[in-house]
DNA sequence: CGTGCTGTTGTACGATCGTTCAACAAGTTG
DNA sequence: CAACTTGTTGAACGATCGTACAACAGCACG
């Protein structure tokens, strides 16, 4: 198509374009993040028929040859994209959560946090459940979500933690049997937040984000109540 | 596999396959029954990959001509087999309902038989997964989900009402408030029930079945004292 | 300005994709 | 047994897939 006489041409007969060079050479920490982010916006706008090397190059504006110069193959380049998005989140959640103060505002900044914007948006939504379904059948994957989703649920945990701990303080010291179940609580409330994620994806309309929060906030009241009677009983 | 060797060895060329039909013509019905199931079958054993005409076909011991004669396109088949694993689904969380007697052992037969085999199955969560991930971008399995998931809401919905409506009518009658909040503990049990479904699907070993069905009831429990209270208030 | 390193390009390749369609044949009918 | 209907086959098509690779070219450096 071009072949090598576009730019000796260009040079002679077209002085305007004769210094612009058909492209810029970046650092391949750059390139990797601009190719992950390509990544994850063609997921977003074509879901799993997005994930193929033309459209994502395209979305890119390189050529389909660089993607497996900076990656071996295009699994670990969606590994590595799903890897991005998970830390995004995990870092936005653990950030919203510092900015308060006590255990219950924490917990109320992430949950709020979850349910705003950019992390309740349909097409982000989206991207996750083509990860979840890619899961099971992709080595590199399955991965990344063993390296990174646990500090997703680290955190939900730690915050639950301080929570309980903190409300039952006055009591006895220390929860009792809080700890053993503190684990099923944390399962739960990642569940319901995955949960209402997912039924939000399918239906935006079915429910408003400030209901989510007053769900999730049910659910850890309920467990509070709980470690609170298991402690007075 | 091929057809019966039934016939008679009136076969006058080769006795062995001279009568033997290289196929048997089956009603419409049957052969989409058929070829959904394989769909699903694959769906199973290679994910979101298995979605290949070929590999359907394969699956059914068909041609690769034969699912474009039962169903217009690819896509439609899809959603067809969406539309079944719904409908199987609701069947049967619906039917292991109906065979208890009270409200309360309605639901806790619907938890258990939603965390217990075949529902509770790695390979059939992971199909629904792939799933809820075409959904964004297929206008067929947009249509079945408004069709069909319709009847799962509807279903909790139906138990969680008998419950509290039986809950509360030794107290006043009519649960005050509980309608208006009906909705949204059924959205929080329907999340919570996919979430689970989706953490389990991920990681099989995080919690044990019994687990789950203990965490929804929990919720439920909740949602009834809080509907007792409100009824009392 | 020439040289070298390497990020980048774009063609090429074989495989597989969804779909089409003419031909075949199973099973029913007269 | 012949005629007919229609479920079924399988080759063929063009498109697109992921990857490989030789050539090109940006840019730092001497």
């Amino acid at each position: 198509m071009k072949g090598p006489r576009t730019r000796a041409a260009a040079a002679v007969h077209n002085p305007l374009e004769a210094r612009r060079p058909r492209f810029r050479r970046q650092l391949p920490q750059q390139r990797r993040a601009a190719l992950i982010a390509a990544t994850i916006e063609c997921l977003k706008r074509y879901g799993h028929d997005g994930l193929s090397i033309r459209t994502i190059s395209a979305q890119a504006g390189v050529s389909v040859g660089l993607i497996n110069h900076h990656f071996p193959n295009k699994d670990e380049l969606v590994a590595a994209a799903f890897s991005h998005f998970n830390r995004e989140l995990v870092d936005t959640l653990k950030a919203a959560a510092a900015r308060a103060d006590t255990p219950g505002a924490r917990l109320r900044a992430f949950l709020e946090a979850s349910f705003s914007p950019p992390n309740l948006d349909a097409d982000v939504l989206a991207v996750w459940v083509v990860f979840w379904g890619l899961y099971r059948h992709s080595r590199p994957i399955q991965r990344v979500q063993r390296a990174t989703y646990t500090d997703y649920v680290h955190l939900v945990r730690g915050l639950l933690a301080d929570l309980v701990g903190k409300g039952t303080e006055g009591g006895r010291g220390r929860a009792r049997g809080g700890g053993a179940n503190l684990r099923l609580a944390a399962i739960g409330l990642t569940a319901l937040l995955d949960g209402l994620w997912l039924d939000w994806c399918l239906e935006p309309g079915k429910f408003r984000p400030r209901e989510a929060v007053a769900l999730c906030e049910s659910w850890v009241e309920a467990l509070c109540r709980r470690a609170a009677g298991w402690n007075s009983a």
